[in-house]
DNA sequence: TGACAGAATATTGAATTCAGAATTCAATGC
DNA sequence: GCATTGAATTCTGAATTCAATATTCTGTCA
């Protein structure tokens, strides 16, 4: 994939062996990765003794993850009686689902103005990776080149403040389970809804780009949403 | 220990008893409270130490209030270094408005649609209120129900996810707000805007309703920014 | 004087300890 | 048998301690 851009972005000075860097920081990203990828369940307490053996680490930085972690909506902290993951019920889903379309569309907007030339083909370049993972039937690829594209497009916007808001919602909706679904027919809307926003941030039309991310969004959570009720 | 006694001595002013049961929560909220009045300014340095002594609490949940305040934008944390309460640019104000104005523009739309007869004859009171606070000169006031009513807005919508995203960016534009003064024109022009908008929720037009919002906030930060030109 | 090295000090990050609240579980009475 | 009480245990919240890093101070030498 091509990261180099975004590498290079978060290289601002040489030091830092990765394992240097904050512990409470590392912790909060594993802490969260369990839960974006279904290890630890919804409505599941979270185990600080374990936790902190299975991290090699003490309670301290553990207890500042979960904090970060319950601002940003991923755990309950219940006083005196430890965290849980956060439910998601349909109804939350879908509240999410309306602000993410709301920041994707802005993003839409904002990209279709701001990208540079190399963004827009850089972009232009993983839409058509994507359509390649879809006709392969790759879906692990597909699921990491679309977050891919959702980013690059993000990312063209140069606006720190959405990019970081939309990081914190769009968490909330990244859970592994939502991933495994996908029919057949959703897929091939899906990579076409992402071929149009490539040719409107291309022709940089602002409004149709920020109307397609929003449409892409919304129907994204239908199909989601639609899976549910089996 | 004799710690009780040399906290009576080395502390400015006798603070009210802290809730026990949530004391990270309230260090929290007691230090965001403080970054957004200003007490603490942009590019300032947190001195745990004096702030432990002001609060009354040991570095733990000054430290784990600290990290959940630099999830929220509002310090940077650099490793080893310490904390800085985060600078606000003119183009960090800009992004954080853009932001800021798709998600009341979807609150506007949400309203239209969501919010209860109760709500909108509030809103409409409210926007009442405004007009009178206005025409009094009455500027305390007039922030306080502008406050209320965007506030009453997004409650309408009766969608948390919005509320609360909304609310951490918020945040970060109140620091502006509280300096921010207003001619007579752009004050003038944000009541009609303000009954524009009670206009288009009494007449369940989400679109207009949006839209209106959108608009109302950009004018607003082009107030703002226009003052910080001098 | 001023630049530098290295010691002294202060500050930060994380582990450990301590106090208090919640949960478990056994004993008692009905 | 079942509910209730209260001690034992576990867990959470916060203070304290300890280790690592950064900063300041001081003395030396050019």
């Amino acid at each position: 994939m091509e990261n180099s851009q975004l590498e290079a972005m978060t290289t601002p000075v040489a030091h830092e062996p990765i394992n240097r860097t904050a512990l409470a920081v590392e912790i909060t990203n594993r802490l969260r990765q369990m839960i974006l990828e279904g290890q630890l369940q919804p409505g599941e307490k979270i185990n600080e003794k374990l936790l902190t053996r299975q991290f090699g680490v003490s309670r301290t930085p553990l207890r500042e993850a979960m904090k970060v972690l319950a601002a940003d909506g991923l755990l309950d902290l219940i006083p005196h009686r430890g965290a849980v993951i956060t439910r998601q019920s349909t109804s939350e889903m879908s509240e999410v689902f309306r602000v993410l379309a709301a920041l994707e569309s802005l993003a839409g907007e904002l990209a279709a103005e701001q990208a540079s030339d190399a963004d827009l083909r850089n972009i232009a370049a993983l839409t058509a990776d994507l359509r390649q993972s879809y006709q392969d039937g790759d879906r692990p690829r597909y699921f990491s080149i679309n977050q891919a594209i959702h980013q690059a497009i993000l990312t063209a916007t140069g606006n720190e403040t959405l990019i970081r808001s939309h990081e914190s919602i769009a968490f909330r909706v990244q859970r592994a389970r939502y991933q495994a679904n996908l029919t057949s027919d959703r897929w091939r809307a899906a990579v076409e809804e992402h071929e149009a926003i490539a040719a409107a941030l291309h022709a940089r039309d602002a409004q149709r780009s920020g109307q397609l991310m929003k449409a892409h969004l919304l129907h994204k959570f239908a199909a989601i949403n639609m899976q549910r009720q089996d």
